[in-house]
DNA sequence: ACCTGAACACCGTTCAAGT
DNA sequence: ACCTGAACACCGTTCAAGT
């Protein structure tokens, strides 16, 4: 049979049996979801969208995953191995902690919508406990008591996820700061007289400095804090 | 006529000739949104759901609210109407800093879903800008030099809706912070030594202890920490 | 055991048609 | 000017039916 024949029907390969395309797992999903992440944001992950880049339908991946959150817990994950973490002990421990911060806030906020991903999600896969197990180091280094070490880990943390969040967010609505900053030159003197006063600072800055700044008064504020005492009521720490 | 018998037909009143029913209106569709809100947490708050609760379709809306997303923003900002704001000038600054966040958190962990809506919008409403106004006052009170202030603010807020997020989301999951507190214990000495032995710190206190703690953590970091040169260049602010 | 299509119960937004 | 129903292009999840 020679099959040269242009009009010829082409040999329909069924789709099940291309080499190419590597079988349904677990693996390829979580891949494919970070792919669809990066590329298209955060409507691009979706159970279908991953479904459909897989070439199947989305009920098939519940073999391999028991929801859209398991998912979006595996993406942020392996999305946190990139996370670029300090190999050896040299240096001053707070710039080592401020790269650390610094790799997290880029890794979040070059995926968009990843950010808010990781806001609803506590990060306890391999990438997130080793990200956990520096900072506990570099806060010990800083002279923090074990304990307040474990809180500021979470301090920490939010904060640099939270500001990934906002930012990611100004970007993916294409205003950067434009319109917020409008409302505040509009805002009057008599009503507002300290808004009105700092309309230029409050939206000053790049993002970068405030938030290398805002890592500084958080590592300050923590070596200036001590923590509550562990009495049972809720009272307010001593000032 | 004598309607008293209850196997006549009801007279069926046109749904729109009922005046008990408020006419459509922007003050109604933003009050049902917060309800909703409030009642059914975050996926309570749809343009359809506000719709059904007006007793008109969802088109319909599009009269009043540009998009789901101004209709969150005017939720929001009557939301936090309910911050209490210290009416004067008295007792310490500290104290009055604290009841104004503790309060900001309360509204928002008060009602599901609305700090995860704070965290996507920026809120200059009159609400949001009083509460602006209100802790710049506060920090001008704690000696922050004015530029200085307005970067805390933006951080000082951040920091308490990103825990009202992190916090609405267990709750809305109904896991408080058992999964993470069992993967905790089940991280090994040998990969992990710091996680293990800080395992049951990671997860220790109230949600109001920490917070507390963590807004004196920032307003002595605050204290400690001058703003960065204005210098062109994005430099780490000196420690 | 794995995969599939169809169905269910939702979304925000648009638009032609009515009053 | 305001309201409406229907349509469009999506969702996550379930389930009976196939292999």
């Amino acid at each position: 049979v020679s099959s040269k024949n242009p009009f010829e029907p082409r040999e329909v390969v069924g789709r099940r049996n291309r080499p190419a395309k590597a079988p349904l797992d677990r693996e390829a999903i979580v891949a494919a979801g970070l792919d669809l992440l990066t590329r298209e944001g955060a409507s691009g992950l979706s159970l279908r969208k991953v479904a459909t880049a897989l070439d199947t339908g989305a009920a098939s991946l519940y073999v391999y995953v028991e929801s859209l959150d398991e998912l979006e817990a595996l993406v942020l994950d392996r999305a946190l191995a990139d996370v670029a973490l300090p190999a050896r002990r040299r240096g001053p421990w707070r710039q080592r902690l401020h790269a650390v911060l610094r790799s997290y806030l880029e890794v979040l906020y070059q995926r968009p919508g990843l950010a808010a991903l990781a806001m609803r999600t506590v990060a306890v896969g391999p990438s997130g406990l080793a990200i956990l197990e520096a900072l506990l180091g570099l806060l010990d280094e800083a002279g923090l008591a074990p304990a307040a070490a474990a809180w500021a880990v979470d301090l920490v943390t939010l904060h640099a996820t939270a500001v990934a969040a906002e930012q990611s967010n100004w970007r993916e609505r294409g205003d950067v700061l434009g319109p917020v900053a409008r409302v505040l030159d509009g805002i009057s003197h008599e009503t507002h007289p300290r808004i009105h006063a700092l309309r230029a600072d409050l939206v000053s800055g790049s993002g970068q400095g405030r938030f290398l700044w805002a890592v500084d008064v958080l590592i300050n504020g923590l070596l200036a804090t001590p923590l509550p005492e562990p009495d049972a009521s809720d009272e307010v720490p001593a000032p």
